[in-house]
RNA sequence: GCGCUCAUAGCUCAGUGGUAGAGCGUUUGCAUGACACGCAAAAGGUCCGAGGUUCGAUCCCUCGUGGGCGCACCA
């Protein structure tokens, strides 16, 4: 044995033995004998680290702490489970490919388009994942890799779409139309809790509203402000009235202006005046709610005014604003600037852009709105019973069922939930589960997660030279061009991933050849169809559009005007006639319709129920181009069909809602969720705890009538040597994995335990890890000199009364260190072990033997032997929780029964 | 503005209603048959300030000072 101990040799086979025994399963320790049978279970789930990279040193210490949690319980006895798995993390993975890919290739999202697009996110997932877990096993976590589960897998989405489906049916999930946070930047819209605000200086702009005075930092919003509102207890504006209109001179023009008095008003901010854009801020939102106000939207979700800005729309805002600001000059309207002005702007924390309000229909959790709770294991709530969600959130921390550690953030908790207003769910990104909803394609009326018969796709044939050159090409033949079969082929390799069983066809050339493109891909048989031919233009066939336009007028009539031509209505009447004539034989088979422009227009019309006047106003679809529909039961309104689903996805948080039980089986009631559900402890950093904590309870309470764990304990952040946060940006990141390399897993997991309490942050250095390594090596030396001078012999021992009270002490270093364990305090059970086996053990107890073990007296050499053994495993069990591989490598080299420490009764 | 939190040795941090602790660092010895990533010693603190409760306060309470954090507002 050498004299140091060589963290990098031994590690990595360690875990692969750990791994290999099986013992990180509950199941196989119930069955090897490890665990009993009816032993008390003690569950963790792992909070699932995002796949937007790699872990860092909070997830180090994450992994230590849960670890050591999880070490210890299982060597007490309980029938121990660690589950572990990844978050997608929707917006987050997404904003982050999205910037790679611009970086790299210069494209955007909507270049790649949504399947490609998605495709390069899996692409990056599977990386992270493999990077993670890669992480998480060098860390020597103990976790059950059989149960290992992804927020976005089969399972989970089918836990997701069960939950979505149960929620909406009791009334807490609603669509409807609210303020929300948009961001331009990534087009989507973002949870409250998601929205960081950042200081910014900005002049604050003094404008002439008529009589009165009002003032803003954003001139580009108040094209429609039409209310000026004052608080009602303002004497200087006790003259005018509420409702009092005013004729005055604004941006673009005399506006008739309508007084308001809301208490919203800070009398004592700027001039107690203010004019309200109920579209595009919170406040003003409530305000127009109130008194039932005109709304009217100024900027558009790219972030550039609308037509009511006049002159200005079309404009981006920045651009905007200062023009505005000189034409407001212009106009004698502006009082005075003041430039020292600082106020905080709204931005996407996922790495989206300046968050701008909008009011939008999307999907919300309802926090407020009674529901039944039906079997319920909460405290203080009857089964049957009525409760809204955040009451319900109240009561499990309030009545203690949920205990939080430490303590003072359950004041924190109770702040968040009392001013929690209805989460908004859907998202516009694409990396995420998608909203389990179905419209009916004909009048919009939703349904949730209805059984899809099938799938048909209206496809236009690929390009030909006659689209190209802009050619009346109705009944005249052509074939694609080059550009129109790759197009084609590209449609075909997309519906590859759709079984397909059946292609229906126009029996013209280009469409011919666009479906037989498309069999050779999906292997589908085709049929052809005379009915699905493109609109016959009479007379005008193979004229260019303008002349045929000159000729005979309107050539996109509803009636026909082209002799010898169709009009749209006779291809509807044929085309729509086919379509449902196949749609009735073969409702049970995937479809794919091959036709032309026209005949798709007439066919969308019929289908999304439109007027003549709304299909004419829409262009056809482009070249190969398709419109995917899911055919379903007949609406409950209408009686149609046909149906398209939600293209919004769900917050992410909504799957991590469901984290402690989706994980378990949920919605089947398997044995891992009578076993393990409640989780004992939910282990995390005290920075989301609104986002994800808050977010389990308020899902499990309502899906399961049950808490998700009965403890929280949170973590402090892990901060450099000086105390910053560690980012990327001040480059004082220290990444786990090197540590390890240089110093091993058991010193990193050590420096992270040692020096730092529940929820305070810690400061971590490179000395400090160093000092731990030099405990590792002190076990190791330790344990070398005991096992070099253990030589079993059958003399029997003759303890001294030193000896006895070195025995009662390790027996009292346990008890304190048990204690400490169930308290959560881990730092103090580490440090008691540490110093009791460096200044204990090391230098006192076995400096003293010394002696004894060159001794002629052979029963005083025995037992200080003996002494000297038992300490020492003793130690190296209670230290294994902690620093688990040096301890496995010692047992391994111990006389005796070569079981795994890790299995071991502590 | 509301709330939380921290202030103890040079540094990083524990801690307790009764004479102050650790690691690292510093100083001084030691190549002592496990270990120099070590051993043996040592120096080093008005426990942020003021007041209060108490027989007694570093600890509990109040106020203040200075850091950190969260939330809300920001027209």
């Amino acid at each position: 044995m050498d004299t140091r101990y060589d963290p990098k040799e031994t590690e990595d086979r360690i875990y692969k033995r750990w791994e290999e025994s099986g013992f990180f399963n509950p199941d196989v320790c119930v069955k090897r004998g490890v665990t009993k049978k009816n032993a008390k279970h003690f569950s963790i789930v792992l909070p699932p680290p995002n796949v937007t990279g790699t872990l860092h040193m909070g997830h180090a210490a994450m992994l230590a702490i849960e670890d050591i949690m999880v070490r210890y319980e299982r060597m007490k006895g309980k029938k121990t489970l660690w589950l572990p798995g990844t978050d997608h993390a929707a917006i987050a993975t997404q904003s982050k490919v999205e910037g790679i890919i611009y970086k790299k290739e210069g494209k955007t999202r909507y270049d790649l388009g949504r399947e490609e697009f998605l495709r390069r996110v899996e692409e990056f997932a599977k990386e992270s994942h493999d990077a993670i877990t890669n992480q998480v096993r060098k860390m020597g976590s103990s976790v059950d890799w059989s149960r290992e589960a992804y927020t976005l897998d089969a399972k989970r989405s089918r836990a997701v779409v069960t939950a979505f489906q149960k929620m909406y049916d009791d009334g807490l999930i609603y669509r409807g139309a609210r303020i929300v946070n948009w961001d331009p930047k990534m087009q989507t819209t973002v949870s409250d809790d998601e929205v960081e605000r950042v200081e910014e200086k900005a002049p604050f702009y003094y404008l002439k509203y008529g009589p009165f005075t009002i003032g803003t930092a954003r001139p580009e919003t108040k094209f429609g402000d039409k209310y000026v509102v004052v608080h009602p207890a303002d004497k200087r504006y006790k003259k005018y009235k509420h409702a009092e209109k005013l004729n005055l001179e604004w941006i673009n023009g005399p506006i008739t202006a309508t007084v308001i008095k809301d208490k919203a008003v800070d009398m004592g901010f700027g001039t107690g005046v203010m004019t309200i854009t109920p579209w595009h801020d919170t406040v003003d939102f409530e305000i127009a709610e109130r008194h039932k106000l005109d709304r009217e939207q100024i900027i558009d979700n790219n972030g550039k005014l609308l037509s009511i800005a006049g002159e200005f729309a079309g404009m981006h805002i920045k651009k905007a604003r200062p023009l505005i600001v000189q034409r407001l000059q212009e106009k004698g309207l502006l009082a005075k600037t003041d430039d020292s002005y600082v106020h905080n702007i709204a931005t996407n924390s996922r790495g989206g852009g300046i968050i701008e309000p909008q009011i939008k229909e999307q999907w919300f959790v309802d926090v407020n709105k009674k529901f039944v709770i039906k079997k319920s294991k909460i405290k203080g709530v009857k089964s049957g019973s009525k409760i809204t969600l955040k009451e319900m959130m109240k009561k499990v921390v309030a009545s203690k069922q949920i205990e939080i550690i430490p303590r003072r953030f359950e004041k924190t908790y109770f702040r968040w939930i009392n001013n929690l207003r209805d989460w908004c769910i859907s998202r516009q990104i694409w990396y995420g589960h998608r909203i389990p909803v179905w419209y009916c394609v004909a009048c919009g009326t939703p349904i949730v997660n209805p059984v899809i018969k099938s799938k048909w796709f209206l496809i236009r044939h690929g390009e030909t030279d006659h689209n190209k050159g802009e050619r009346m090409a109705g009944r005249l033949e052509a074939s694609l061009n080059e550009s129109g079969i790759s197009q084609a082929r590209k449609a075909a390799d997309e519906l590859k991933n759709h079984n397909i069983d059946l292609i229906i066809s126009s029996d013209m050339m280009r469409c011919r050849q666009t479906a037989e493109i498309i069999a050779k891909a999906t292997g589908a048989e085709i049929v052809y169809e005379k009915q699905l031919r493109e609109q016959n233009h009479g007379e005008a066939e193979g004229m260019l559009r303008t002349e045929a336009f000159e000729k005979y007028g309107d050539t996109y009539s509803y009636e026909a005007t082209i002799p010898g031509s169709e009009g749209y209505k006779d291809v509807e009447e044929r085309a729509w006639k086919a379509f449902s004539h196949h749609k009735k034989s073969h409702h049970h088979r995937n479809v794919v319709i091959v036709t032309h422009g026209g005949v798709i227009r007439t066919l969308v019309k019929r289908i999304r129920n439109w007027d003549v006047e709304q299909m004419l106003s829409t262009p056809s679809i482009k070249n190969a181009a398709a419109i995917e529909l899911d055919l379903a039961s007949q609406c409950v309104k209408c009686k149609g069909d046909l149906y398209e689903q939600d293209t919004d996805t769900l917050d992410t948080w909504f799957s991590s809602g469901l984290w402690t039980f989706s994980t378990l089986g949920w919605p089947e009631n398997t044995d891992d969720l009578k076993t393990f559900h409640p989780t004992s402890v939910i282990e995390t950093g005290y920075d989301i705890i609104f986002f994800w904590v808050a977010r389990m309870i308020l899902m499990t309470g309502n899906l399961l009538g049950d808490v998700p764990f009965r403890k929280v304990y949170m973590h402090g952040l892990v901060r450099d040597a000086s105390g910053r946060k560690m980012s990327k940006s001040l480059g004082n990141i220290i990444d786990p994995l090197d540590l390890i390399e240089k110093y091993g897993a058991d010193a990193t997991r050590l420096s992270l335990i040692i020096g730092s309490a529940a929820g305070n942050d810690m400061k971590l250095s490179e000395d400090k890890v160093r000092g731990y390594r030099n405990f590792s090596t002190k076990i190791w030396n330790a344990s070398r000199f005991v096992l070099m001078n253990y030589k079993p012999s059958k003399v029997k021992p003759k303890f001294t009364a030193k000896d006895k009270k070195n025995i009662e002490e390790l027996g009292k270093i346990k008890k304190r260190v048990a204690k400490y364990l169930e308290a959560f305090d881990f730092n103090h059970a580490a440090e008691v072990l540490y110093h009791y086996f460096w200044h204990t053990f090391a230098d006192k107890i076995i400096e003293s033997a010394k002696p004894r073990l060159n001794s002629e007296n052979l029963s005083d050499k025995a037992a200080a032997q003996v002494v000297l053994m038992t300490i020492l495993k003793e130690s190296v069990k209670m230290l294994h929780p902690f620093i688990p591989f040096v301890t496995e490598e010692v047992w391994s080299r111990l006389p005796g029964d070569k079981k795994i420490l890790m299995a071991e009764k502590w």
